[in-house]
DNA sequence: AAAATATGGGACGGTTTTTGTCCCTTCGTG
DNA sequence: CACGAAGGGACAAAAACCGTCCCATATTTT
């Protein structure tokens, strides 16, 4: 499974090399993705003292993990090669390793990927931009379909997805309409980013959020709206964050009388479109065209991704029920809240 | 060659730990070998301070790699083990293994094996007399003839032979007759002890040192002494020290005008009853029976002994004209002042 | 039996190192 | 040109470390 040995011995020896490791590879790591930044910016990045932060890149620098010059510090080659080759043995002393197993047994799904830090931090989302653009390079095939939500998890993606592979030549497709204000954040404009990025195609989905019965019925009629409900049908990858159900009526400018009644019904969490209770039964779905349970379900690979202290709750609700074939990633926070 | 790939990764995060792991793989060994002692004798058996060596034992216990009790601390299986595996790297660390791989190159012979400090050290004596101990007891087959020469080297095999394998089966030969004075040392007696803890058979050579011309043709006569001189022929390990000049001949009782003799000739090393000058041509032999360099140099193996700084000279002579199949073990200190 | 030696644990100043926190000059950037 | 953030320098307070001794006890030697 692992090939530290000799590093498992030689901790033996010296028991305080795992803290120290572990010290210095946050701070390596946070140098990675933070860019160039100055001692003073990554302390309290990190929450560290002055100190503490310059006395490890000091040595990171005599070492040549790091560059330093007049804009900050940022990581040199050899530091990136260090980083990728001690990623495992850091998860292994975190424990993440252990947690990402506990984590994928107690749900009954395929594996999750656990990020160290809180998604409120821009160092894991960065993190998690580049652990999920890799993830779902390795997925796609030639003319994969991949479905996509909205949300701030699913679009830290964005500016790490590269044109590789086979990637130019699969379809995005917009999971669902709109959700009204943050522009930036809903699933039609990440597919057409995800699109250009990776200058593949990819389908959008413009409808109000919320229609009448009889406007419901007419769209789903309308020949626009029949081909994305095929595509639907043909999704290989459904890429989607999950959310709690507070924070995703308040989005969508529920009126009180909505959230009453979802309150009543017993919702907790929200995953493309449909809310769920604890127990991650179904118990209220938005009247609007998205991709459906069972389109999920037969879907190859499922994507989700969601973390944060918050969303423990409706990220333990939804995997009751959820997909077995989901890969789930999340942050350390998350993870730690569910354990 | 090596696998210690994850632990080179990790040195470059955190460079200290190669001090700090030889230092701590030196305490660990020395008190493996000099067995239960306290933590003032360890301190100047180590030649470091009180403070120190109390530090990294109070670590070490810990660690449960030693148990401390009344009687001093003594290390633990768990311990042994940790030795045992750390050994290659700590060798690596050191430059052990690369000063072993220069003189056996340098020498053109067939390994070099290098012990840790200096034979006058008694710990470093151990320490040989375990490597020793293992090698010869991998070298032996079924019936191997093995020819011992005196001297403290080889004596410090004595106590960690182990009556294993075939060891038994096997016969140990006096490589040639007494020295003199200090009897535990001789050949003579290493054999026998050498042979009881083996539970193998020996063979001894008691004759005086100084023969005369016609006392000596006489006894080459002797059928006691044919056979010995034809189990020489068979000789299948050889397992000799190597000596200085000096310092045979003050063993030896040798007369002024005898000293003055071999200084004439040049004569720098001596090695089972031959002197040889700065070049390894034998320019002296005692008039005494014993193993002849042809006989070395077709048996299978041979195992050559000598450390010390005082030795330099002498050994670097003696390997330029040794057997090829020379497998030669000495200490770090002897092994630095020959490159 | 008694003296001598060696053990681990405790204690305690003096010293070195570490730490937190300034300031300063120099750059890019707006 | 001004502002903010960069690295490097400096320094007092604090902490850690270190060398060293003492002590009660156990073992070894005499």
């Amino acid at each position: 499974m692992d090939d530290f040995s000799c590093y498992k011995v030689g901790r033996q020896l010296m028991p305080e090399i795992d803290t120290l490791l572990k010290k210095r590879f946050r701070i390596l790591q946070a140098i990675q993705v933070a860019g160039p930044l100055g001692r003073r910016t990554l302390a309290d990045f990190l929450q560290a003292t002055e100190r503490e932060v310059r006395n490890e890149t000091t040595l990171l620098h005599e070492q040549q993990l790091i560059e330093i010059g007049q804009k900050g510090m940022i990581c040199t080659q050899l530091g990136y090669e260090v980083l990728e080759q001690l990623k495992p043995l850091y998860y292994e002393l975190s424990g993440l390793s252990q947690k990402e197993q506990q984590l994928a047994e107690k749900f009954g799904i395929k594996k999750v990927i656990i990020i160290p830090g809180s998604f409120r931090n821009e160092a894991s989302r960065i993190l998690l931009g580049k652990e999920a653009s890799k993830l779902l390079t390795s997925l796609v095939e030639e003319g994969s379909k991949i479905a996509v939500t909205g949300g701030s998890s699913v679009a830290a993606i964005t500016p790490y997805l590269q044109p590789v592979d086979s990637l130019p030549t699969v379809k995005f497709i917009a999971a669902r309409g709109g959700l009204g204000e943050e522009m930036s954040l809903q699933a039609n404009i990440l597919v057409s980013q995800f699109a250009q990025a990776c200058q593949a195609s990819y389908k959008t989905l413009f409808m109000p959020e919320f229609l009448s019965e009889q406007a419901y019925v007419a769209m789903k009629a309308e020949p626009s709206v029949q081909e994305i409900i095929r595509l639907y049908e043909q999704v290989d990858i459904v890429l989607h964050g999950i959310g709690t159900a507070e924070e995703m009526a308040k989005k969508r400018g529920s009126s009180d009388a909505d959230k009453a009644l979802l309150k009543e019904k017993g919702a907790v969490g929200e995953a493309f479109g449909y809310y769920f209770d604890a127990d991650g039964q179904i118990v209220h779905q938005i009247r609007t065209i998205c991709i459906q349970p069972e389109h999920v379900k037969q879907s190859r690979y499922v994507l989700a991704i969601a973390g944060g202290e918050e969303k423990v709750k409706a990220i333990g609700a939804y995997f009751k029920n959820a997909a077995k074939q989901t890969i789930f990633i999340t942050d350390e926070e998350a993870a730690n809240g569910m354990l």
